[in-house]
DNA sequence: TTTCATTTTTAGACACGACTAAAAATCGAG
DNA sequence: CTCGATTTTTAGTCGTGTCTAAAAATGAAA
């Protein structure tokens, strides 16, 4: 059950290159992990037969590899701090969003379940992070989707409140920081209609 | 500059051990940082090399190691990082302080300038951790001896130790006692909130 | 001053996790 | 179905940091 921040980050990037809608996961290339880690191809395998003997991933030759239950289970306690790190930086700290990631990504790999369960209380149990990703429950379960919807796919003349950004670089979550579009923020009819229409399709939004 | 969290252990012993009462560092033995970290004296010896080709620390063979004014620097400023934690752990989080010290072990080595300094500013600016032990400013020095004053005329927010009481009766005095406040005593803005009033102009605090 | 117990360093090995180069498997085009 | 390009794994090496065992230095007692 060592866990080591190398490991951990084989496990989440499986999750994220192969989490489903369903929640169940698909086979996911060493390749594709290699670059979205950032290391070669060989380490990948590596570490992927580390993870097998484990019981977290199940791995074909010349296939892929894919998390086990034990291993959702594990990535989605990683994603969960993650998530509640990346609320707190941006909620309690005043950080952008798009200056979170990095620092979260190193307090993700500090080991105190009493940690995160005393985090998520003082945060108010959020339901989502500050780019409008879910966060996991203790349990691994997601809180009940909401009626978090893209922007474009609301009725016009519609004021809504902003309540994530979906596939948000550095450069636009800056820019939309620049224009005051924060967490939080109301837009009005007028206001979107003053957006560039990328965002139309990032900008996640709720009504009530 | 490569970090890499055993250095830094390495550093933070070197200091604990080694630290004198002046702010000049004493020779420290590789024998007692080796059972300080919980590690065999030849892997100390190997690290100390390690740091003195950094320039952190200087060792002379058979005698002992000691922080360099380079090395001071970087171990104060992981002192403080740990004791921000420890003080965002029980003030925030409310954490026991005996619960602390494993967690702030492990956050104190997430790398991020920016992230300290804003955990500090959320915290007030605390001149001590709930130990009571001073936390070093960001420039590596301390803040000045506090002046005893009453504990009414404190900043809030504000961790104190317990240096005397003022026009205390035997009732006051016992009901204090009572209530585990004794000379020396650390105050946490917790538990200073659950004081009866009157005790704020009669208890006499220090911040150092 | 010599000797011997203690402390400390050196020597050599091992685990982890990364890399490069080469071999093996897969897959699509003809 | 075969062949060549691509992907993936294996083989072997390296750096970091740990360990044990053995050698070297220290220092205190006789």
């Amino acid at each position: 059950m060592s866990k080591s921040t190398q490991r951990e980050d084989h496990l989440k990037a499986l999750y994220a290159l192969g989490a489903q809608g369903d929640g169940s996961m698909a086979w996911v290339s060493t390749n594709s992990m290699a670059s979205h880690l950032g290391v070669k191809p060989p380490s990948v395998t590596a570490m992927v037969q580390v993870l097998s003997e484990l019981g977290w991933a199940e791995h074909r030759p010349y296939h892929g590899a894919r998390l086990t239950p034990a291993g959702l289970k594990l990535a989605l306690s990683l994603v969960r701090k993650h998530r509640l790190w990346e609320t707190f930086l941006v909620e309690r700290l005043g950080f952008g969003w798009e200056q979170v990631h990095d620092i979260a990504e190193q307090l993700e790999h500090v080991d105190s379940v009493e940690l995160v369960e005393r985090l998520d209380a003082y945060l108010g149990h959020p339901q989502s992070d500050p780019h409008g990703d879910p966060i996991p429950k203790s349990d691994g379960t997601f809180h009940p989707e909401g009626d978090v919807v893209p922007l474009a796919e609301l009725e016009p003349r519609v004021t809504c409140r902003v309540k994530g950004v979906r596939d948000g670089n550095d450069a636009t979550l800056a820019a939309m920081s620049d224009k005051g579009i924060s967490l939080g923020s109301v837009l009005t009819p007028h206001d979107i209609g003053l957006l560039p229409a990328p965002w139309l399709k990032q900008l996640l939004v709720t009504t009530d």
